[in-house]
DNA sequence: TTTGCCAGAATGTGATCACATTTTAGAGTG
DNA sequence: CACTCTAAAATGTGATCACATTCTGGCAAA
């Protein structure tokens, strides 16, 4: 079994790069009439906990765009992403829906679905609502914020730094989500985190492009100065240590990409 | 034409009222094909601009939300919303997941559908929250406030207060609602608009049941205030003013409801 | 009366079909 | 070679059917 996969998405486009793949979906086959699995107290069964299909479309959507898989312009169409995760059209229509409620794809006027390019000024609001979100977040999950975290944080750090030395701009990314994440976390949020999840959404795609405009050399962080304000469990520290963190990553690419006077 | 309607939507609960009637959706009959309307350049119908089926769904499902007219428990079901609207189940599914994403709704593990109870935590951050980011979207509203705007708030204020002589709880939360995002919505935000929408959202069903428990005697707000500050151009005065709005009304209903100490 | 169980109704999910509309390609014409 | 028009392909939307699972009500046994 499983043996759809991956697939096209035929372009034409400015940008250049816009087939992208998407691992498969499903766990069973996805040909033949509405089985599902004949089995029936089935369980977990290839790798993670019992999602329904347009739950697993849509993370797998999600972190497409987190991770910047897939970039503004054209080509996201229901039937396409159905064919590419070897499912019906169905679930993909709920994932998307769900996905445009999250800010992450956009449904234009006719009623077809983009990615939606980034603008000096959406740019400018997202950092804003960033900056201020963000701090928030942290100080409530400060006190929450044990010594296994702590060194969790340290090691990622580290790994930032390697990419960094390495000029690895994606690594730094990826180092820079699961930081920043493994702070909030901490906190017990229903509100903040899925509004902050959602900014970082936006980013996603956005981020791909600014991968071959920007180098690693002018990258700095303040992670070494939140992880000593968690320490001190200085709240006001961590607050500006995290605000601080944001505006200099941010602004330093919304200069170089969008060409963006600094924020406050 | 135009036929199908209201509904019940059988209970059994706590609360007691449950019932609800929801307005129909579409236009045309629901009954036959998918035929929808063989003339062509359709443009306008009945009333009001044209949206798919599901957007106009979501559209009075979000109305409902927000004015309280779905209350917690349980009664929110595919079919049973279908036929209330008299549409298909199709449309209501995609404009729950929609309304999910936003907050509105919650989706439980048995993957019924509900409409979030609120508790004291819950409160708190929604709260926080509003204190953040409403007097924030306020400022990026006051250079674009003008004088109509100003005349407008100064008669939805009066309404309001209208309301709180009369003892109208609802009446002053339709106000109040009015007059925030009269001033909110002069901020060129696609950011923090919708998400402090959503937050509103998840207020409504909880404000239904404050109905009942408090009368508007002590009901205070700072409109006043802002008004003031709006139109001497004073935005730290008007950050302050709406901030302490927020704080003013949320803490008087969570101490009263839910037995809340103060927030910040 | 209380507890356990089981059949029937109801629910969410997914697939498939039908259709109006839009987009795309390919001629044909100037 | 550029432009216009038309036919074919593709897209989003909605309805309907099928199915596994869950909830419900009522009956029987203790």
């Amino acid at each position: 079994m499983k043996k759809n996969d991956i697939q096209k998405n035929r372009d034409a486009e400015g940008g250049g790069r816009e087939l992208f793949s998407l691992s498969e979906v499903g766990s069973r086959g996805g040909g033949a009439k509405g089985v599902e699995a004949s089995g029936k107290l089935a369980g977990l069964d290839t790798v993670a906990e019992f999602l329904p299909k347009h739950g697993q479309v849509y993370d797998t959507l999600k972190a497409e765009l987190i991770t910047g898989r897939i970039v503004p312009g054209r080509g996201v169409t229901l039937r396409g992403l159905a064919a590419s995760l070897g499912v019906s059209p169905m679930p993909v229509r709920e994932a998307i829906r769900r996905i445009a409620a999250e800010g992450g794809l956009v449904i234009g006027a006719n009623r077809r679905v983009y990615v939606p390019a980034m603008t000096a000024e959406r740019f400018d609001e997202l950092v804003r609502v960033r900056s201020i979100l963000e701090p928030e977040i942290a100080a409530m999950a400060l006190p929450f914020i044990d010594s296994r975290r702590i060194e969790r944080l340290r090691k990622t750090d580290d790994a930032i730094e390697s990419a960094l030395k390495l000029g690895d701009a994606e690594g730094y990314m990826q180092g820079n989500f699961k930081f920043h994440f493994e702070i909030y976390m901490a906190a017990p949020s229903d509100v903040l985190m899925p509004m902050i999840e959602s900014l970082w959404l936006r980013f996603g795609p956005f981020m791909r492009s600014v991968y071959g405009l920007m180098g690693t050399a002018n990258l700095v962080d303040q992670h070494q100065r939140a992880i000593e304000a968690i320490e001190a469990r200085d709240e006001t520290e961590l607050r500006a240590a995290i605000r601080a963190d944001i505006l200099d990553g941010m602004n330093m690419i919304g200069t170089v990409v969008l060409g963006n006077k600094q924020a406050s």
